[in-house]
DNA sequence: GCTTACCGTAAGCTATGACTTACCAAGATG
DNA sequence: CATCTTGGTAAGTCATAGCTTACGGTAAGC
């Protein structure tokens, strides 16, 4: 799980369309494809990338798996970010600070 | 210029490494492909890219061309984890609450 | 128990991303 | 000017990401 693999994950669409679906609630896969222009399989795959990046767990009830998002992997983007790139987001940074303290 | 764009310049660990040496001092095409495994065209190439990211800009000097890094892209990035992720990130948002405020 | 629902994985296809060499245009240099 | 330097682009190759269909394994339901 490194911010290697939270960019690459992130990077494809379906994969971060997935991702902001769980942001509303954990879903089965077969929830998740349902709604999904891609196969299941292909859903099941991407789900496999983005556990990998940190970016969902799954828990099993029965022969369904329940996933959920996970902040894991967003933690180690932003500290790459931050590491890294601070300075060039200093005045951002800035922006927010104020929406934190609000 | 879109975090799309953004996320899949910074997936590529060739593209990261130009970045990351652009952060001390802007550079030439030339200087920037001297300490790359790659040649001097897939440079050429992934600079493309970044700049379409608004990860990098350049000017012309003579037939030198100057590249240096750009917030812009940064920027768009830093914004889509904010209004997509916030909630999943306050904790750690906290944190850089810390280190800006210090 | 038999059948059905759920979902992961294997195998195969296709498109594309990352690289190379070859080429060309534009400015520097003698 | 003639030549060299700089770097963008074109064309072609190779690996792989993303998809599909097919299959198998495990739990649920009757």
């Amino acid at each position: 799980m490194t911010y290697q693999d939270v960019l690459s994950a992130l990077a494809n669409p379906t994969r971060r369309l997935l991702l902001e679906s769980l942001r509303n609630q954990p879903q089965t896969v077969g929830e998740l494809s349902s709604d999904q222009a891609v196969s299941r399989p292909a859903v099941s795959q991407h789900l496999k990338v983005l556990k990998q990046a940190g970016l969902v767990t799954n828990e099993s009830k029965g022969t369904r798996r329940i996933y959920s998002t996970s902040a894991e992997g967003l933690i180690a983007l932003r500290r790459y970010l931050d590491d890294y790139w601070s300075d060039a987001l200093e005045a951002y940074g800035t922006e927010i600070n104020r929406r934190q303290t609000k």
